[in-house]
RNA sequence: UGGGGUGUCGUCAAGUGGUUAAGACACGGGUUUUUGGAGCCCGCAUUCGGAGGUUCGAAUCCUCCCACCCCAGCCA
């Protein structure tokens, strides 16, 4: 188990628990467990439950189960069980072994299915699934009890006996609790709590034919492992007096349910119903695609487990729902990856530049920091020669007032080389864009230093033709042009909202050859543009594949902008 | 009078009868700089959804009102 450290700001629920820790609740200890569904990926939401319950019970000295809340074999599977697992490992949390599945306590629901029978409160109802929609009532009207609601214990023990046995077809009947049919919240009107489902589990195989509903497993699973603090979202809050209910009369170990707000991010998605249709629709590559909020997204995307568990510390936890800021996130993988990331150079869109009066052969071995941040991470050679290029960016034939890198007759500096000085332009004969800079170099500028004084407005990242790499660059940017891509006025699918632009492929970059052999997953800075990582799925040996994780911040993008708003 | 929730800065979020109403991100300005990066400094809610009331004193207590979210799966 990771401790998550530093003083994380207080919040309603650590508060809670602290008290009761205090007052002697439950002898003093915490146990937690997080329960997700293994039907989907697990997404930078569930990171914040995940660090919110492994954390807390870090903090407490408790402990934190990985449950799986497998009770509709109709949607979860290995595969999921799987990526969960991996997920939550990677983020740096250990279940040290408990390991557990609602599935394993199927006997133990079925018993306590039997006993409500005996005690007169779960009956087998064999109206149909639309006749007990009908029946339910609406959100003001209340409902009508069941024709069947009142069928002698004996005959309720022998149909529900019969279902288990798969004397009924799925849909035939379920077994309900007998609570009331005319309370205002609709979960309490007679829920189902098991079904008939001809359906292989993945786990306990054709053992069963009937599963519980999640109403009827989630309680009092967190029951049987004698959960303190059951924590979920709020959308669980109605069900909290349901839950009470069966523990109440089965007389069990009553958990505490505690509800807070799931997290919402801007630019992107986060329902496990819409994550699903992206992947399964082809709109990225799969669950694992680096533009979606999975956590095998961010991961494949260059996300550090570090920076997320610092931004679910940052965002603190309460039953407002809300929408925090991508930006926020941002910040905290900068910040990470700031300290840890090795600077290089390499150039995405290049610009072939020949230096006239630097001999024709000659090629130098220069100094460059691997990390200012970091002076224990050393330094390295990069060779410097006749021809290098620079980014296309970084040249500008008449440039606007507040730009100043390179424009004709400028000087400019190339990071850990020399003063270079731009004598000329090559244009392209039909096309008229400048396809080569003809420039010249100050040798006594030698590793960037001016010698008498002079200075220069910038400093420019470059590459040396001869040792230089090839490389692809996938440049990643927001999934969704909309901050909240679900506010559709009317009707305007999400889809809808999807940024073109998300995904910008540049296949003919150039990197400093220290990036052969990268390690594939392994983080960078390129200096001025940004932190990328190596694709794990695509790079090889023979082609390199950057991702974009996020790009730095970006002063003169922003002066860019605004200049070309305030145009107009 | 269906039930359950929530409203503190652009975005999150502390605060639970006496604070100049934390902090972070964002934003703006300055400083520094061989990354227009990073760092550092400064600014950024006379006010807590609204209106009344209680109190020497209210974001915190009371009353009424308003806005928004969730619930009618044999999904979770």
């Amino acid at each position: 188990m990771i401790n998550t450290g530093a003083a994380s700001p207080s919040n309603f629920i650590r508060n809670i628990i602290r008290e009761d820790v205090v007052n002697g609740k439950n002898h003093g200890r915490v146990r937690m467990r997080f329960p997700p569904e293994p039907n989907g990926y697990l997404h930078i939401g569930h990171a914040k439950a995940i660090c919110l319950n492994f954390g807390l019970a870090d903090e407490f000295g408790g402990t934190c189960n990985l449950r799986f809340d497998d009770t509709n074999p109709l949607k979860e599977g290995e595969e999921y069980i799987k990526a969960i697992k991996e997920d939550v490992r990677w983020l740096g949390f250990d279940w040290e072994g408990r390991e557990y599945y609602a599935s394993d306590y199927f006997d133990q629901l079925y018993a306590w299915a039997v006993q409500l029978i005996k005690d007169g409160k779960a009956y087998v109802d064999s109206l149909s699934p639309e006749e007990i929609r009908q029946y339910r009532g609406t959100l003001t009207e209340r409902g009508k009890e069941s024709p069947y609601r009142d069928r002698p214990v004996e005959e309720n023990l022998r149909l529900f006996e019969a279902m288990r046995d798969g004397d009924f077809e799925d849909g035939a009947c379920v077994l309900r609790a007998k609570i009331d049919m005319a309370s205002g919240n609709l979960n309490m009107r007679d829920p189902v709590i098991y079904r008939v489902l001809h359906v292989r589990h993945h786990r306990t195989g054709d053992a069963w034919c009937i599963y519980p509903m999640y109403d009827f497993t989630h309680g009092q699973s967190d029951s049987i492992e004698g959960i303190t603090h059951s924590v979920c979202t709020l959308e669980f809050e109605d069900h909290r007096p349901l839950y009470d209910w069966f523990i109440e009369q089965l007389g069990i170990h009553h958990p505490q349910q505690i509800e807070f707000a799931r997290l919402n991010l801007t630019y992107t998605v986060m329902s496990k119903r819409k994550l699903m249709r992206l992947v399964d629709e082809g709109y990225v590559s799969g669950w694992d695609d680096p533009r979606l909020p999975t956590i095998s997204g961010l991961r494949r995307r260059g996300y550090t487990p570090e920076s997320i568990r610092d931004f679910c510390d940052r965002i603190g936890v309460a039953k407002k729902e809300s929408m925090v800021d991508v930006a926020l996130l941002e910040h905290c993988l900068r910040e990470d990856l700031n300290k840890r990331a090795p600077r290089v150079m390499g150039v995405l869109r290049p610009l072939k530049v020949v230096i006239e009066n630097y001999p024709e052969d000659q090629v130098e071995e220069l100094d460059a920091i691997n990390n200012p941040e970091d002076p224990s991470m050393g330094t390295r050679k990069v060779p410097f020669s006749r021809v290098l290029y620079i980014e296309q960016d970084d040249f500008l034939e008449s440039p606007p007032k507040k730009f100043y890198r390179l424009a004709p007759g400028r000087e400019v500096r190339l990071r850990y080389a020399y003063f270079i000085k731009c004598v000329d332009v090559v244009k392209d004969a039909k096309t008229g864009k400048v396809i080569e800079l003809l420039c010249t170099y100050d040798p006594m500028t030698k590793g960037g230093d001016s010698h008498d004084g002079r200075k220069v407005k910038a400093t420019l990242h470059w590459v040396s033709a001869v040792g230089s790499l090839r490389a692809e660059v996938r440049l990643y940017d927001r999934l969704f042009s909309r901050a909240n891509p679900e506010e559709s006025k009317d009707g305007t699918d999400f889809i809808a909202h999807l940024n073109p632009d998300s995904l910008d492929i540049m296949s003919s970059c150039r990197v400093e050859s220290t990036l052969e052999g990268a390690v594939p997953g392994s983080h960078y800075q390129f200096e001025r543009l940004g932190y990328f990582c190596v694709d794990t799925k695509d790079s090889s040996e023979e082609g390199l594949v950057f991702n974009r994780t996020v790009s730095l911040r970006d002063t003169w993008g922003k002066i860019k902008e605004a200049e070309t708003r305030s145009k107009g």
